[in-house]
DNA sequence: TACTTCAGTGCAAAGGTTTGCATAAAGATC
DNA sequence: GATCTTTATGCAAACCTTTGCACTGAAGTA
């Protein structure tokens, strides 16, 4: 029932092999006996068994997409760019959810590796070293954390807590909180050292709240301890947290902005949703996600699997590709942050006087996608 | 340099075929030897090659999932419960975007039918013809929409609609608006009849705006409108929707829900961070994800496909099996609906004394997925 | 003892495609 | 006009696994 390849070189009386070639060698076949093949083909809706395609060229034109957790609004624009990236390079994409376990993602890994021809490490939680191991079994890309040695997508992060920090300590703010995200998160781990730096730096005190789990609950739950820390501004992993803040300290009857400045990374859509809308460090998601993309499929024409031909002419220990892009991340002011205590009390709109580095008079703007600085 | 089944024959002192039954097909080799197999597998990091395995047999193990926008907060926790369920199951998942786009969807029904085993359609966007035509060419298992003779998840958002509806004529309204969805959607149109028959029901009138795009600008956009049609509650087409209306009517200086009630659809984890809270009719997501793939994948071990032997034993126009499987929704009534101007005025919390036929005390309860019930 | 049954294993074909090599025909070079 | 290129195509092996069939030897049956 299905056709095939010969029931396409029996209609168009032509070998097999030239079928093939029609396809993956067109400049090897006399054009005229390509539109032959081509409309005979087209006519049986022949398309290519991937599988056999696989089998014997050894590469699958599948890659896995790994992400910590689905249903964090952050991936879902990165899931969607970097299958739309993929697909436009013929490829197409797995994807699994680790639920935010570093063993899920360890056996996940494993699982895929002999079925793609490559993978894509969104946000992992397991080790360097683990991760490390297992690039030696499948071409990788990683996205949100540095490894020497590997290709990754980075978000300037670190960049975006300064300006973050800035901002606060130019509004007032002396005892700024962190909530920090979930342990073996780089991403934390680069907010927490850029901040503790800019806050030192501005002259203002930072106290770091975590490990939490990076949602509305993680957030929510740290509403409490914000108050009793007696800060007047935090800055949270993200913002979902923020917004899980927000919701906790409206809660307790504590005003944002009024009494507590928030600020959240990510901007995620629903952040211009929330009362008051996010001040937020926005992360250019779907640019990470094609680069990404991107970046595994140079690697993976760069060096070839294992081919019919070739394979042993590639010398053992060859050193991949090791590029890693810094995606730059922007500081977009909205209604959640405000003068502190030691500055005037004004009213949020007129918030952004202060020395903040980025600003952006309408919130309401799609985020451009930052220029790439191309590191290593 | 990649391990194949002949490396393990090799090392265990077996033929191939036991190995491979070994793995396959277990009960059919001897207990020391399946041992013995096993250990050389386990020490050599052996894996089977899914592509000659699926070249063989016909099955990839590979399940595709179209969606309709992966960044709609409605979609994330379907894939990852699908996802997840086809793991269990040793399936693997493509997942792909149609940007709510009808052709793009019959495209991708078409690049993945070759190489999937099955495909689950998520609230398609294309015609009913169309959906039935490519039904011959690879199993399908529709979500969020009803086709005769083809297997279907649906969420009884009919019932939810009369829910809703019931709890606004309840509290007093009798002009009340209805927020279409986009045009081919399933879910629209039985929404709109549904709300239909039970406004008129209720002696209420039924004003239909749109359609519009499921986002939160499409409920931003016609806030205007809702405020010029002398509505005084309205029901959106997804929680999305009525999101940006919330924030449209905030924009005007339209008090929710003191002067309009607003209700959504789907629950999504968003609308308890709203202010004020959605009340809104909470969708069976997961649930419906698992039982999509199940009913799938119970299509495919029912009719196999053609492998090596048997093809020829399934009698051309066999028939699929077509069970429709509609799972409850269910209201849950937060604090964006109140009662109408002809009720007294209530603090909204107290809006439950209506007599709305369902009803959740504590709306941080997670939803707990809905008794199914199975039709034709 | 002679026969059947059965568990366990090996053999080899098959699945659809790609690709190095061989062949053939046509064109270029002297 | 003989030789060398070039271009277009055919041939067949190879990729890795599954599976129907055949074979062996041991256990069960009469």
């Amino acid at each position: 029932m299905p056709v095939t390849i010969r029931d396409v070189a029996r209609a168009s009386g032509v070998h097999i092999s030239t079928v093939s070639r029609t396809f993956s060698a067109p400049h090897l076949v006399n054009p005229e006996t390509r539109v032959r093949v081509l409309a005979c083909a087209e006519d049986l809706g022949y398309r290519p068994n991937r599988a056999a395609r696989a089998l014997i060229t050894g590469r699958t034109h599948n890659i896995g997409l790994i992400i910590a957790d689905i249903a964090n609004p952050f991936f879902p624009p990165l899931i969607k760019a970097a299958e739309s990236q993929a697909r436009h390079r013929d490829y197409h994409v797995f994807v699994a959810d680790t639920n935010e376990d570093a063993a899920a993602e360890e056996e996940l890994v494993h699982a895929l590796a002999k079925q793609v021809d490559g993978v894509l490490l969104c946000s992992p939680r397991m080790s360097n070293s683990l991760i490390e191991q297992l690039s030696r079994e499948v071409p990788l890309v990683v996205v949100n954390r540095q490894l020497a040695g590997l290709p990754c997508v980075l978000m300037d992060v670190g960049q975006g807590a300064r300006c973050a920090i800035e901002h606060l300590a130019g509004l007032g703010h002396r005892e700024i909180a962190l909530l920090a995200g979930p342990r073996g998160s780089w991403t934390s781990r680069e907010l927490r050292r850029a901040a503790g730096v800019a806050a030192r730096a501005a002259g203002a005190d930072l106290t770091v709240l975590g490990p939490n789990p990076p949602t509305e609950a993680g957030g929510l739950a740290q509403a409490e301890q914000v108050r009793r820390a007696g800060v007047t501004a935090v800055l949270a992993y993200n913002d979902l947290m923020a917004i899980g803040l927000l919701e906790g300290l409206d809660a307790l009857g504590v005003r944002v902005p009024q009494e507590i400045s928030v600020v959240g990374v990510d901007d995620i859509s629903l952040s211009r949703l929330t009362r008051p809308k996010l001040t937020t460090v926005a992360t250019p998601t779907a640019a990470a996600g094609r680069t990404a993309v991107d970046m595994l499929l140079q690697q993976d024409t760069d060096f070839p699997r294992s081919g019919r031909g070739g394979g042993a002419a590639v010398a053992v220990g060859v050193r991949r590709t090791t590029a890693q892009v810094m995606l730059q991340t922007e500081l977009v002011i909205r209604d959640s942050t405000a003068p502190g205590p030691y500055a005037g009390r004004e009213r949020p709109g007129a918030a952004a006087a202060g020395p903040g580095p980025h600003r952006r008079a309408d919130p309401g703007d799609p985020i451009v996608a930052a220029g790439d600085v191309v590191a290593s």
